[in-house]
DNA sequence: TTGACATGATACCATTTGGTATCGCACGGT
DNA sequence: ACCGTGCGATACCAAATGGTATCATGTCAA
């Protein structure tokens, strides 16, 4: 129940921003990058992309006057780490799982 | 993106019905009992509840005048389910963990 | 330098969300 | 039969959320 579980749960509750996930999982993107793919303003995908960060679910590194956005496999880890409360549900897969990532050190 | 993964996601982005599921993990729940663990009225809580049935995380009964709530596995799939899309990040082990899930049939 | 443009920062708005308070009803124990 | 109580339903509230509009700023290019 870190705050940081907290962000990273919340991030992933907004379908839009599951879906800013899923295109960056490819490809780095600029905010009017990601902002093409979606009916609203660069300021509302921002905002999306704030919460994202905030979650640890993505980085954002400034490239002049641009802001490249790049997925964070890591901001993950917190989700499933709390997943994994519900392993003897699963056949303890998950937690192997978990580990795995953890140590990939993403 | 069906509605059902969203549901699922809706439930999970708030501590208290992750805290809920938690609990009910273990031992299933009348409406009272889990209001019992928290500083919030048995109306908030059975609002959490509804929530998390809409998400088909846990299943509710009526047993008489009380409402027993149960944890259900199975609605946890959806939330996987769109986790699997990030595989290449985790050397495929989460879909391994899916197939599984989906295998037991809970 | 000057203009174009991607972003940041605000201010503002409608809706949703998490919560309380209150009422009514159905069920169970005595 | 009756009363207590577990629950559903409703109304209501404050705050958070998702969104827009607008303006300021920094940076790239000519």
């Amino acid at each position: 129940m870190t705050p940081q579980s907290q962000a990273a749960f919340r991030a992933l509750a907004d379908p839009t921003r599951r879906d800013i996930l899923m295109m960056l999982r490819g490809q780095e993107m600029t905010i009017a990058e990601v902002a093409e793919n979606f009916d609203m303003t660069r300021a509302a995908v921002k905002k999306h992309l704030t919460v994202l960060s905030d979650g640890g679910l993505i980085t954002v590194r400034a490239a002049g006057r641009e802001r490249i956005n790049t997925f964070d496999p890591g901001g993950m880890a917190p989700v499933l780490d709390w997943l994994s409360a519900f392993d003897a549900f699963w056949d303890d897969r998950l937690a192997a799982l978990r580990n795995a990532i953890e140590e990939d050190g993403t």
